[in-house]
DNA sequence: CTACGCGACTCAGAAATATCCCG
DNA sequence: TCGGGATATTTCTGAGTCGCGTA
């Protein structure tokens, strides 16, 4: 959809943002503008942003209809100076079409330096949620052993966590049934209790005894007030959304704007996991400013932390992608805003990726007979890598890394055991077999033939 | 030289959300 | 045109891999 802005050129002190963005909405009703206008009562097609980091006034297009489009850009090309002026100290700038230009990375032109992943870097730093939108509390209480308890807003917000997830499994949407599960309720409760007062930690003892019915009646009821929404509420909303995204969801590298992958920083919630990881259930708690570490250019601006908050560390590291990191508390493992997939970065390390596969491909035959060989080699090692090779190859099953016991225990072609290989009756797998008989391996690759489609596979 | 830990990046599964479609 | 179910798309973030620095 298109987008259009205009640059506020006055030095502003106070601005009163509301009343700008009203008067850019306004402008396009304006008599002048005769059969180009949009009347009062027509359904504006068109939503306005203020983007207070950017310092510009946007309008954003809800509707694609060229009509619109050329209706919008005949008013644009008759605005007067006089048009732009919002108070007498406060004059936009005349509008402009607000579009990521495309860098050709394949070009010479986009070039950057040899080794180095940016040039310039310039952003606004990431997007804290819960800072900037502090929780809302609903009131609905929590039952214990059928007694009814108020939740201060903090135990509210953690015992919403569970209750979406009651709500996601009732729709029968989901895949995972983890509220039933053992180590993930064990995990909540343990948890939870850390967010709980001290007086209502000592009157919950027992997790299985705690029900959570009014809290979800509570946000199914304000799923339904969400949906019966009027369209100017609906807008208000839409306008909310694409202001965050104009002021944190854009950065300029190398001197083009891209779009930020993912701008916000993960907010509180119920870590999940995938398969039977142990810490299933566990509630990962909010990231300050604090732990953040944000990486621009020495040259650029330090994007202001949240009222009251500091960075843990600012960096200028020009061979590295991300723009602001932190640790996840949970697994402990570094986590990262990135740019979008469809920049730059993304594109040239892919052709990287391609360029490498290519190369491969020239070498694939003699691989294979390599491996085959080494399958029936009379050194251990030989036959080891050569049937993992063979797995990688054929099966399109993934290398396989070392685990420890706090991660979900997934195994790949070189972390099969023994236990993973089941013995089938070698006709059904007709084909396979007579070809591995010889390998002493021959039922490994009939119970993945088995397994589920995917281009790659961990077990 | 090797082993190891960890930082940085890509991949992909699941859920959420948007869109489509039909009565 | 409205509701709701099916389907497609997007978002979110956990997990896998690799390579580099260090001991």
């Amino acid at each position: 959809m298109n987008q259009y802005c205009y640059d506020i050129i006055t030095d502003l002190t106070q601005l009163d943002a509301t009343k700008l963005k009203e008067y850019v909405r306004k402008l396009y009703q304006k008599k002048k503008f005769k059969d180009l206008r949009f009347s009062a009562d027509e359904k504006l097609p068109y939503i306005v942003l203020y983007s207070k980091k950017d310092k510009q006034v946007c309008i954003k297009m809800t509707s694609k209809a060229k009509k619109n489009i050329e209706r919008i850009e005949g008013i644009h090309f008759k605005l007067k100076p006089a048009d732009l002026k919002f108070t007498e100290d406060i004059v936009l700038d005349k509008p402009y079409i607000f579009e990521l230009e495309q860098c050709a990375w394949w070009d010479e032109d986009c070039k950057i330096a040899k080794g180095q992943k940016w040039s310039t870097l310039i952003h606004n730093g990431p997007y804290f949620t819960h800072l900037v939108e502090p929780y809302e509390p609903h009131g609905a209480p929590l039952v214990y052993a059928n007694v009814e308890y108020d939740l201060t807003p903090q135990e509210e917000r953690i015992a919403n966590f569970y209750a979406r997830r009651i709500i996601s499994e009732m729709s029968g949407n989901v895949t995972q049934i983890w509220t039933k599960d053992k180590v993930f309720n064990k995990n909540f409760w343990t948890d939870f209790k850390k967010y709980l007062t001290a007086e209502h930690k000592k009157i919950f003892k027992d997790f299985s005894k705690l029900d959570f019915s009014q809290i979800i009646e509570r946000l199914e009821e304000l799923k339904e007030v969400e949906k019966q929404m009027t369209q100017k509420e609906k807008d208000a909303k839409k306008i909310k959304a694409a202001e965050r995204k104009q002021d944190y969801g854009y950065a300029i590298i190398n001197d083009i704007k891209e779009p930020v992958g993912n701008f916000t920083i993960e907010p509180a919630a119920i870590f999940y996991g995938r398969g039977n990881n142990p810490k299933r259930g566990k509630i990962k708690r909010d990231i300050d400013p604090e732990e953040v570490i944000i990486n621009i250019d020495e040259k650029a601006k330090v994007p202001v932390a949240p009222a009251g908050h500091n960075w843990k560390q600012v960096i200028h590291d020009h061979n590295a992608a991300w723009i602001a990191s932190w640790k996840d508390p949970i697994s402990n493992e570094s986590k990262y805003v990135y740019l979008g997939a469809e920049g730059q970065l993304k594109g040239r390390s892919d052709f990287v990726k391609y360029e490498k596969a290519r190369k491969l491909n020239k070498y694939l035959n003699k691989i294979r007979k390599q491996y085959t060989a080494d399958i029936t080699s009379h050194l251990n090692k030989s036959r080891q890598l050569g049937t993992v090779l063979y797995l990688i190859d054929r099966h399109g099953i993934r290398v396989g890394n070392e685990k420890d016991e706090s991660e979900t225990d997934t195994v790949g072609a070189s972390t099969l055991r023994v236990e993973h290989v089941k013995l089938k009756d070698p006709v059904v797998a007709k084909q396979t077999v007579t070809e591995l008989e010889r390998d002493h391996i021959r039922i490994v690759p009939q119970q993945l033939v088995d397994g589920p489609p995917g281009n790659s596979r961990h077990i």
